[in-house]
DNA sequence: GCCGTTTTCGGCCCGACTGTTTTCAGTCG
């Protein structure tokens, strides 16, 4: 999969292009071309071969040619030239938040400049600071910049933004000049990983709200404080904006802050089209300048004939076509949820007892609740053995007699090296619901870890497949594994794909999710839960099936328990 | 460099904050 590769590049052109000074559409071709390739749900290397490049929004002929000559050679040769002449330090130094491309230049041309720790050393030793264009404000900035740059490992967990977030906004509804606040921005659309948290307020004394969030307990570092504008870093590294508008500007201010930027960008071409102009203030007529929609975001998407998008779909990855010819999906909802599938319990490395796991789902409406141990193989978690597992299967059946919802009784069974799983069919057929999952050899190649999975499939007791890709966020690689043939065995053998909804896996991610629903395989949401508060990562994984376009019936536990039942009877 | 209900040329989303060369370019979202 060489999509990832090709959009670095063309990200990596568009940083040079600027550095030089180039037409700024052809930059942002580029840019908006590297992002089209990065969010594809399929390899580009396939689409070339169907030769459907062109069919790539914001790809051309030049561009489908670049793409072409890296698959076949492995390089292009714009791309080497073009590196040739620029230095290596600039572009990293436009990696600092605040030096963009003018400012990395100069640097580099009149100082020397040979790396963001050069640049510190020079900075401290009073070296930047009397050349044209940079004086002692933006000194410290850049300085404060590089400091940010080593102290943020890139983003933010999603879950982590979002606890941040509250925290924010209970503090900010306090204000007696804050009428409405919420989140806006990725956390909103919620991405799987956020950059910073954007926040809205409406208000009639905005100066007032600035000032206030500006000197929050939470508050390290104000990086900007504007009258409707500012930006702070936390104590725990995570930038806030504010934004704050008047109430009647509600509605085209949120969409502008919810973005994504792409889709704003579509919004506003679509608005000029049609003579009207979209800003976060509302959408006007260009000739008149009067304001016709802004209030609310229905009020606004109405205006330019759009159905009202759901944040999570606000990538522009179609949402806009399909509200346009009102096809767009009717997305699953957490009260769709009947059930989780996929829950530990203190018989394995879970801390909680079969009952606390009943009480705690009946209070959350399920119907149902499937405890998935891990099987015998995986010691380190306590898996259980054959005898133990029985015994289990009893303590259930006899339980399920006294309880309001019902208890069913699985396993997470592994996956071995071989693509055997670690009980015997004579032990699988004796459960309601099987999962399996690779736990090892993480590091195999391609088609080893991939026919592991495939073999899986093929035993006729494995309902579901957990966390298929491995990955954890921010910290271990997906395994390499072929997930097209792990959607064609799925549709095959009938086969539940799982989203993992703890918020380190996220696993299958909202792209790989949406490419499942388009081949018609069934995905189910499930928590991995261990501990009492985990079963409210359900929303996360809800999330993850938002943005990938699902609606309820392409996911398993939003059937009832009969139908459940039915279903995955064999 | 891409794109087309202004379709093969002439456009390309829109605005806030900062620092500095004090009128605006640079940067960001």
């Amino acid at each position: 999969m060489k999509n990832a590769e090709i959009a670095e590049i063309f990200n990596d052109i568009a940083d040079i292009l600027e550095i030089e000074g180039e037409n700024r559409f052809r930059i942002r071709a580029y840019r908006i071309a590297a992002q089209n390739i990065e969010d594809l749900n399929e390899d580009v290397e396939a689409v070339l071969r169907k030769e459907k490049l062109l069919d790539i929004p914001g790809i051309g002929k030049d561009l489908a040619g670049k793409i072409e000559e890296y698959v076949k050679r492995g390089k292009i040769k714009f791309y080497e030239d073009l590196k040739k002449s620029v230095s290596r330090p600039v572009l990293e130094l436009m990696t600092i938040p605040g030096v963009g491309p003018k400012t990395a230049k100069l640097l580099c041309d009149r100082l020397k400049v040979k790396s963001i720790n050069d640049l510190k050393k020079k900075a401290s030793q009073g070296k930047i600071g009397n050349i044209f264009g940079v004086k002692e404000k933006k000194v410290e900035n850049i300085l404060r910049g590089i400091d940010f740059l080593k102290g943020s490992e890139g983003r933010t967990l999603l879950s982590h933004a979002v606890r941040v977030s509250f925290e924010v906004i209970s503090q900010l509804k306090a204000l007696a000049a804050a009428k409405k606040v919420v989140a806006a921005g990725s956390l909103r659309r919620m991405k799987e990983t956020v950059q910073d948290i954007d926040i809205l307020v409406t208000s009639n004394a905005p100066r007032r709200v600035t000032d206030a969030f500006t000197k929050l307990p939470e508050v390290k570092e104000v990086l900007a404080h504007g009258p409707t504008k500012s930006s702070v870093i936390t104590r725990d590294a995570i930038q806030v904006d504010l934004r704050v508008v008047e109430p009647p500007s509600f509605g085209a201010a949120l969409c502008y802050f919810t973005g994504s930027k792409s889709h704003n960008i579509s919004l506003r071409k679509m608005a000029k089209r049609r003579g009207l102009k979209i800003n976060e203030y509302g959408v006007f007529r260009v000739k008149t300048n009067k304001k016709i929609a802004g209030l609310d975001e229905e009020g606004l998407y109405k205006a330019i004939d759009l159905a009202y998008i759901p944040p999570e779909l606000r990538e522009d990855k179609g949402e806009i076509e399909a509200a346009l010819r009102g096809k767009l999906p009717a997305l699953i909802e957490s009260k769709d949820i009947k059930g989780d599938l996929h829950v530990h319990s203190d018989a394995s490395d879970g801390a909680l007892s079969f009952e606390e796991i009943a009480r705690a789902c009946l209070k959350l409406g399920y119907e149902y609740v499937v405890i998935t141990d891990h099987s015998k193989s995986l010691k380190i978690a306590g898996g259980l053995e054959q005898k133990a597992l029985f015994e289990n299967i009893k303590k259930i059946r006899k339980l399920n007699k006294k309880l309001k919802i019902r208890l069913l009784i699985g396993t997470e069974a592994d996956i071995l090296g071989d693509g055997r799983l670690d009980y015997p069919d004579s032990v699988l057929k004796e459960l309601d619901f099987v999962i399996a999952a690779v736990h090892s050899g993480f590091k195999q190649p391609k088609d080893v870890i991939t026919g592991r999975v495939i073999k899986a499939m093929d035993n006729k007791y494995v309902n579901m497949i957990a966390h298929p890709t491995g990955r954890l966020i921010g910290k271990r690689e997906a395994y390499e594994i072929d997930m097209e043939k792990v959607f064609k065995k799925a549709k095959e053998t009938n086969t539940t794909i799982e989203i993992n909804a703890y918020p380190e896996r996220l696993d299958l991610d909202d792209t790989s999710s949406r490419r499942a629903k388009e081949l018609g395989i069934m995905l189910g949401i499930a928590t991995d839960t261990h501990t009492i508060n985990q079963f409210h990562n359900m929303i996360f994984g809800v999330s993850v099936a938002r943005r990938a376009w699902l609606e309820k019936k392409n996911v398993l536990n939003t059937l009832d328990l009969e139908r459940f039942l039915k279903r995955i009877r064999k």
